[in-house]
DNA sequence: CTGAATCCGTGTCGATACTG
DNA sequence: CAGTATCGACACGGATTCAG
């Protein structure tokens, strides 16, 4: 192993301990703030709503239920629901007849986005990757 | 908005393109491998299995559960089968009795660790501002 | 007509007991 | 020690129903 890698991997360490001061296996998950923020802001789900929201702006609940494809009415509304709650996105209710609600995101959601995308976009470069491990491993 | 975040905005906005022409809307989940493969990576779980084999290098089943705290046997097999397959971690069992089996990072696990912690890394910094939102909501 | 709550069948999860 | 089997509880998806 070369130098290079041999710094990063100091680098990566040092910031492994640092993490694991607040990723306490000791307790339970609702006790550790970081797993139990992570579970709702990394869930598949809640990923898909905030990267549309990021990229149309605003959307009402049923064109979000177009775009993020396969998720249903229940899931949507209780994901939504909770990431209104944490922070990410706010939501506005129009007394109009039909009821018009639209979503978007907030400041913070915003500043989430930006971690996000550099995830997907490590998503998007290696997932061939990953399914040829797939493939070769015959799991599934 | 000043003309920093205007050309942030810019630019995570062509990120999202890119991005959208591979998180297809119009496909189940199993055809789009960027969710497919995301849900894997992103897991809960996963997360917290690959941080812990980054930090310790190896790890065996017991002690990997100990540390993942609160998950179940059947959920750890599961997992780490999967993650195998996917090419993040590999194992190595040892014809010994009692019989041992060791978990380690691949090299592609110890690419993905990099993004992973700096999502860790967002999420300790801004888990305290998501539970006083969540707080001040009080939804739960 | 839109946004969301409800009901129900199904699959996944967690805890414990158990086996190679 | 590593992992499977079993079972009850819970979460999910889908369809339907309801409210504004």
């Amino acid at each position: 192993m070369d130098t290079v890698a041999e710094n990063q991997k100091v680098r990566i360490t040092k910031k492994l301990e640092k993490m694991f001061g607040h990723i306490d296996y000791k307790n339970p998950p609702e006790l550790c703030p970081v797993r139990d923020v992570m579970s709702v802001a990394s869930d598949q789900w809640s990923v898909l709503i905030i990267l549309w929201l990021a990229y149309f702006e605003t959307l009402r609940f049923n064109k979000l239920k177009k775009y993020v494809y396969g998720i249903s009415n229940k899931v949507l509304s209780q994901r939504l629901k909770v990431l209104e709650a944490d922070g990410y996105i706010s939501r506005q209710a129009f007394a109009e007849v039909p009821i018009r609600v639209e979503y978007t995101l907030t400041e913070f959601g915003h500043s989430y986005v930006e971690k996000l995308l550099e995830l997907t976009e490590w998503m998007q470069l290696n997932s061939p990757k990953v399914l040829a491990n797939r493939e070769r491993y015959g799991l599934y």
